[in-house]
DNA sequence: TGTACATCAGTGAACGCGCGTTCACTGATGTAC
DNA sequence: TGTACATCAGTGAACGCGCGTTCACTGATGTAC
């Protein structure tokens, strides 16, 4: 059959893909990913602007791919690290391994970060829906309660991560010597919320 | 004196100059900020696109003074609101007033919360310092003790703030049914946030 | 095995378009005396 | 009062430039038989 490509072929397509989403996440840490342009990624990535066309209809596709993909991944694993941790460290391993994620890959959080309130609706939307999940998850690993995907997630759950994304923004700005403290305040004020009386007996927001 | 010209052609200056944020504020609500352009925001406020020069250098210039006037104005505004209530019901005071002011003007919140995390360092500072302020004025309103400009706001207060600048984002994109839902919320976890003892028994970061 | 054909990522030339910026000018208003 | 001059917001023409997109082509790889 002519239609499955031989592996390496598609490895070598894949690796083309890779490289025009870290160069728009690079691009766009300088000047945001509304602004950038086709021809400028595509220059980034060292390939001819007509090529950008072999992976992507345009710059909106490429953002979605970048939504689905690599902040997908990132924001899953978040929860995974809290789930893998026992019950009373959940809230410290989700806090550490944001911390960790600024620091390894900063361009990604950044683009999460930003991306998360910015001017596409559509992104917000793909990316709310991601964090809806990491809140239900990380309310699951607290408490050992298991996650339920169809009500919304404790409103204390839901605010702990919007208090970690905040975060994650700070220390992006912040000196290395800042972090550590980044990290405490986090977690105490995480800690606060989950602690606290959820409202009016339920938990339903 | 030249130098000093009329009160009425002043005004009609002011008048185009308010007119050129307000375009860019409309356009920013759809495209975003960084990726405006001269020509297009001096269409929008009725202008040739050589005249934007005699208000602003560019479209950076025009961004501080976005920045700094109109966002300056409504983040003081909450804090005075809290200031002005019983001290029982600062923080309702601040989160209806941002719930108001994101349906009496929700360009200028999209700005705000957009471009505290946006693309520009510049702004992403100057906005900051306008919400530690916030944070110091709403934790003097609520304790009554007299706000510092020298110490950094407690923890608490700083996340409160952040939950709110967040509930506003959330609010530009729900229903108008969505928001009393996310009043109470809102309140709830700044109540919790407020109410939890300061960590290690300092109130500093 | 050899030969003819299909697929497809990457390319350079070319297009029309909107951009930011400069320039010299207009015309209304205010000032000097 | 009249007259000459200064200020300055707004303008249209013009510039060079980078943009997104189309097109026909290349050349490597895989398939059919």
């Amino acid at each position: 059959m002519v239609l499955r490509a031989s592996l390496e072929k598609k490895e070598e397509k894949e690796k083309v893909r890779a490289a025009l989403m870290r160069a728009a996440l690079h691009l766009a840490a300088a000047h945001g990913f509304a602004s950038l342009g086709l021809r400028e990624v595509a220059r980034e990535a060292g390939i001819a602007p007509t090529s950008f066309y072999r992976h992507f209809a345009d710059m909106e596709e490429l953002g979605a791919a970048l939504v689905r993909e690599l902040a997908g991944r990132i924001l899953r694993d978040f929860g995974d690290r809290a789930l893998a941790a026992p019950k009373g460290s959940a809230v410290v391993h989700v806090v550490q391994s944001m911390l960790s994620a600024v620091a390894r890959d900063p361009e990604l959080l950044h683009f999460v970060v930003a991306e998360r309130v910015g001017a596409s609706a559509s992104m917000r939307a793909l990316l709310r829906e991601k964090l809806v999940g990491l809140a239900r998850t990380l309310h699951a690993a607290a408490t050992g309660e298991a996650a339920s995907a169809s009500s919304p997630p404790p409103i204390a759950a839901e605010a702990a991560v919007v208090l970690v994304m905040d975060a994650a923004g700070v220390a992006l700005d912040a000196p290395e010597a800042r972090r550590a403290q980044l990290q405490e305040s986090l977690t105490w004020a995480i800690g606060a919320l989950l602690a606290a009386p959820a409202p009016e007996g339920k938990e339903t927001p």
